[in-house]
DNA sequence: ATACTTATGCGACATTAAGCACTATTTGTG
DNA sequence: CACAAATAGTGCTTAATGTCGCATAAGTAT
């Protein structure tokens, strides 16, 4: 069944499949059902099944899924064969925040921190977490030399366009906007937003309609 | 059309409408159509119009949509009549950026951040953003006396469970939790998960897709 | 071995969401 | 005031997503 299309809603669900088996890893469990990963992630077996049949038969009938195959196999689909890296543009609260919380160490193996930029001397050549913060001005060089694949966005919302066409130009596909702003992208270049105060409307919302308050 | 049965897509585009209308209202804009609202987020505009029929006729034949008149219904559809009092969890890394960055004041008049919580005494009693940080164990006290509805949850994952326990016993119903761990809450009491890994495999899945690499 | 249990993968069906296309109404203009 | 243009609201169609139930294969116990 591996026709690569894969509907919306399973590429949402990856990620969470993802976490969750890594964490089962962890804990040192060796094989899972769709029972079991239904029973922790509240999502339908027949749906986990149904979404893991568009990438072949990765389980085996009476037995179930080998954690340690599907953490190779996820991570593949998810990441690729190589480790992604990723920047910080703008290190002022929150992306210092962020360099310094480094994912918690939790996706280590697959991406990597590896660098912040600014364009504020107080904090050009400054080592936040394990990176330094470089001029942005050494954008495009120190993306080809480190292999930059993903920028994390998180400068005032006054200068998130201009960053983007700096990211853009510096030959990296994949941004993660926290500007609360609309950025559109170019043909291959993939724009992630994500908008603290969004998430906190959503969270309002579902309390009045679950309270009535 | 009003029954109170929102479809849960529609739930979804709740905060992208408002975050929406409130951007055209700052912008000036007197009035809106749904084919106007459909250019900029890329909705269909029947979509929205459906959507919007959920809560009754919001608009006028010929005309659309008054732009002040949306901004006040979707506001107390989404928050209600009184503004939401918010408070940070753990005033590390992350709660403290975020108390900083006070959301970039974007939703200020129906939220407001007011306090921080914290363990560790070389935090207490500093302010950050203007919000004091307390010691946890004044979190009841200062929950009622603040009327605070909601917590930002930014503990490192060991102390997330025990941190969720206080919150739930101190009367907040609302969580927005940034620790990467799955927590589960009583009847009444609406978590949301943030996972900043999460989004970031979702951005990598993306770019995969979309490119091949 | 044999029977029983577990659990996948998948066809068929059910539910939910999206979008077309029509109707009814209001606006705006000459 | 009359008429063209604009646009909401909605019945119905189509598409996407979710779920049931079963045939089949693997594992487990006697």
């Amino acid at each position: 069944m591996s026709d690569r299309i894969i509907p919306e809603a399973t590429k949402r669900r990856m990620p969470i499949y993802y976490k969750y088996f890594k964490s089962q890893q962890e804990a040192g469990t060796k094989r899972v059902s769709s029972k079991s990963i239904s029973d922790s992630l509240d999502i339908d077996s027949a749906t986990i099944r149904r979404d893991f049949s568009y990438f072949g038969e990765l389980g085996r009938k009476g037995y179930g899924y080998n954690i340690d195959s599907l953490v190779d196999f996820f991570s593949e689909q998810i990441f690729g064969k190589t480790v992604k890296k990723v920047a910080i543009i703008g290190v002022g609260n929150l992306g210092s925040a962020l360099l310094r919380y480094n994912f918690g160490g939790n996706v280590s193996n697959s991406m990597q921190l590896v660098a912040g930029f600014d364009i504020d001397e107080t904090v050009i050549g400054k080592t936040i977490g394990n990176c330094v913060v470089y001029n942005m001005d050494e954008l495009n060089h120190i993306v080809k030399e480190k292999n930059i694949n993903i920028a994390i966005l998180t400068v005032p919302k006054e200068s998130a366009e201009e960053a983007k066409i700096a990211i853009e130009n510096a030959g990296i596909h994949g941004i993660m906007n926290f500007a609360p702003v609309k950025l559109t992208g170019h043909e291959g270049l993939v724009i992630h937003d994500v908008d603290i105060t969004l998430e906190l409307q959503s969270l309002c919302f579902n309390m009045k309609l679950s309270r009535g308050e």
